[in-house]
DNA sequence: CCCAGTGCTTACGTTAACGTCAACAACATG
DNA sequence: CATGTTGTTGACGTTAACGTAAGCACTGGG
């Protein structure tokens, strides 16, 4: 977009359809990240902004759709299977109830896949307070021996 | 190490030092990665396997490790990162009291780290299942269609 | 009208984390 | 002793996820 930009409107036509848009840069601060990143991500078709003059424009679901992203990426996935994942976002209010079905069970691999990772780090979590509590034991030592 | 590869002998010699070994392909197999991988880590300081004849020779405590760095891996951390972790395993037993309580701040923050990790998994199995519900919804709403 | 600001695209560079391949060493077995 | 298995060290290739740089396009302000 070419300087001046206020794509954001004050909340008017349609009240439902609010399609409140966003400039590159606007979704790039707020989630403290690079343009370049941003258009990397719609590149590799995680990301479809309509294009308004030239320019992007991210609606709300973009936005949304972008935090996951960026938390999938925080969880430790993959552009891919973070792709994976969001596929299972979209309108699909039509589709047939074999594809509706079809997608619940995508959900519940992705939710199980998820919960793996969560077991993973629990366990970490839990070894790291082993060796925690063992360093207070020698700590607790050291210290009855400065009394004494 | 050269074929016969029978290090791990049956638990002799002393009982609290019980010095099982363990081969390069043996831990490659039990963890289901490559021999390569293991000697990568290696590369970048994560194992320090005792060297049997030219062979490298992993202790319990080394393969406790190859297990950290790959939960640590499936968790989304980088080798550095678990270096970092990796750094708080050891003896220790000795250490002056001012480094152990340092070494208590740092896992109290490498937990915090894992804890955020694990709220963002959270954050994500949420709008999954949210999502799903969704989809539940127009399911059941198909089917009552059909009844109708 | 010109230019600074913003955006877009294309191409190339970079880092992490390996995989692949070649060439060699040490057994141990037939 | 020839061969096969298991291991070792380089050197190089590869993929993902960006960053950097160059150059063109538009647009509002002076």
């Amino acid at each position: 977009m070419h300087s001046a930009r206020k794509i954001s409107r004050p909340s008017r036509a349609s009240p439902t359809i609010d399609d409140e848009l966003y400039g590159i840069t606007e979704l790039a601060q707020e989630f403290g990240i690079s343009l370049r990143a941003i258009r990397f991500y719609e590149d590799k078709g995680l990301l479809a902004p309509r294009r308004i003059n030239g320019g992007r424009a991210y609606t709300r679901r973009d936005r949304v759709r972008l935090g996951l992203i960026l938390r999938g990426k925080a969880v430790g996935m993959s552009l891919a299977e973070i792709e994976h994942i969001l596929s299972l976002y979209g309108d699909h209010g039509e589709g047939h109830a074999k594809q509706l079905e079809y997608l619940v069970d995508r959900i519940d691999a992705a939710m199980r896949e998820l919960d793996m990772r969560r077991c993973n780090i629990e366990a970490m979590c839990a070894e790291l307070g082993e060796v925690k509590r063992q360093l207070q034991r020698t700590l607790a030592a050291k210290r009855r021996a400065r009394k004494a």
